[in-house]
RNA sequence: GGAGACGUGGCUGAGCGGUCGAAAGCGACACCCUGCUAAGGUGUUGAUGGAGUAAUUCAUCCGGAGGUUCAAAUCCUCUCGUCUCCGCCA
């Protein structure tokens, strides 16, 4: 949720955040409203509630003949205040509802839709191939490492099963990524991949974009992450954490759910969108202040990743309308997809300053000030499934082998992923 | 899934329906004293929202949600969580 005050202070600037992002900016002025409406039914509760309850105490110590008048003043008294209450509690709800609704302030991001991002630097060149390359898939038959048929006879379309040394390589990038994050100063947590509804709730998934996420049926009510940052922005939901050491950084390994309803057609062939895969994702809480620098971090993590796997790539800087609900800045970085002749979506990180903070209770103790402010959360891929697509394109040979990256030779123990015979010859 | 116990401030732990935002202890912070260390003394110490330049002041919060009452941490109902025992099981 954004910060309502901030809001007051600055509605204008609210408003060209909403333009920025391609919505519309009446709603900063709705919500205002409400928001004085409230107060105004707020103050008059208050003031009648005092009154109340200083003519209770006075029942407290009062003779027996004065207490059957004060009774009757207070009795009616009572059901005033139940009204005013009632008054303010609807005009509060009404308020928050619409002021859940509103995206967070974007922050520097470029305006504009999805089309609008900012290159911001390219790494590699993408390699010129004297064979003509296979896309990932064919690869996967060739080498016997990503089973799709079988994905879909089991689990229905956008399903798979990595095999063998194709499982492998899974867990090497995984691992990699692993170390990583945690030579950095990041915690590893295995999360639950089932949340409650208000979690999801909390980091802004349930909004527009519910539909893209999985939700159990009746007696049970809770949803599947697409993300451990799910899980983890839950994790220290209603605390006051300590940042004095900095910045808190977790490293969230789980497997992540999603349904692709938008996405039909898209995509279709191989493991680039499917309805589940494995993430490791970086996640940090830290004062407002501090976020811009540990984006940097994360993104500078993510490059070195990404460099490590040896793929050419670039970043760039996500347009405000294309950004989610939570997000104030995104910066993805896309590897280049040989057979596709395009970039594609390896990471992404996110500045969500204090939006799922805000909706999920999770402060920080500030000592110079005596006060706990609101902190802010950010999240970034740090390694993923579909990675491999970008490993098996770019390194392929002419007879469908992959040679594995140095960096993630220690992790899977082998040099490549050979060619089967039976294919091969 | 069945039976029972419990859920209070950073922690431990009291709390008769009104004077309880809540005793006490610990911790933390400030100051004092003590020639280091350690110990001791005094005081301060919850959050959120509103009004005010401010001192201050008002409201709300005792797992959560309802209810009874003029008045609820305290009574009632439901719910969630934790622990113990049983059943089942990776």
């Amino acid at each position: 949720m954004i910060d309502l005050k901030w809001v007051r202070a600055y509605p204008n600037l609210a408003k060209q955040s909403q333009i920025d992002r391609q919505e519309d900016p009446a709603i900063i002025d709705q919500v205002l409203d409400l928001d004085t409406q409230y107060h105004q039914a707020q103050t008059k509760f208050e003031e009648t509630r005092a009154e109340q309850k200083a003519l209770g105490q006075q029942i407290a110590s009062a003779s027996a003949d004065q207490k059957s008048q004060l009774l009757q003043k207070t009795k009616a008294l009572a059901e005033t205040v139940g009204q005013l209450k009632l008054q303010s509690e609807n005009l509060q709800a009404q308020r928050d509802a619409l002021a859940y609704e509103i995206p967070n302030i974007i922050e520097a991001a470029p305006a504009g839709g999805e089309t609008d991002f900012q290159v911001v630097s390219t790494y590699g060149e993408p390699r010129s191939f004297d064979f003509e390359p296979k896309d990932h898939l064919d690869l996967a038959e060739i080498t016997d490492t990503i089973d799709v048929r079988r994905g879909a006879k089991v689990g229905g379309s956008r399903f798979y099963f990595m095999k063998g040394l194709g499982a492998r390589l899974e867990f090497a990038l995984l691992n990699m990524a692993i170390d990583q994050a945690t030579q950095n100063g990041f915690t590893l947590l295995n999360t639950p991949t089932l949340v409650l509804p208000e979690i999801m709730a909390g980091t802004g998934f349930l909004g527009k974009h519910a539909a893209e996420v999985y939700k159990l049926a009746d007696p049970d009510d809770s949803y599947l992450i697409g993300t451990s940052e799910v899980a983890i922005a839950g994790y220290h939901k209603d605390e006051i954490l300590d940042l004095s050491n900095g910045p808190l950084c977790y490293a969230g390994f789980s497997t992540c759910y999603r349904r692709e309803a938008g996405s039909h057609g898209k995509d279709t062939r191989g493991i680039i969108r499917v309805h589940q895969f494995n993430k490791v994702e970086m996640f940090a809480f830290c004062k407002p202040d501090d976020s811009f620098e540990v984006h940097k971090k994360m993104l500078a993590m993510e490059e070195a990743m990404i460099q490590k796997c040896e793929l050419p790539y670039r970043v760039i800087d996500i347009a405000a309308g294309d950004l989610g609900s939570s997000a104030a800045r995104k910066f993805d970085c896309e590897a280049w997809l040989p057979t596709q002749n395009r970039y594609l979506e390896l990471t992404s990180t996110s500045n969500c300053t204090t939006f799922q903070a805000r909706r999920l209770s999770i402060r920080y103790k500030d000592v110079e000030t005596n006060t706990n402010p609101v902190c802010a959360t950010l999240n970034g891929t740090l390694a993923t499934t579909r990675w491999i697509v970008s490993i098996f394109e770019n390194h392929q040979n002419a007879d469908g082998s992959i040679n594995v990256p140095a960096a993630l030779q220690p992790y899977i123990g082998v040099k490549e992923l050979g060619a089967r015979p039976s294919i091969n010859s």
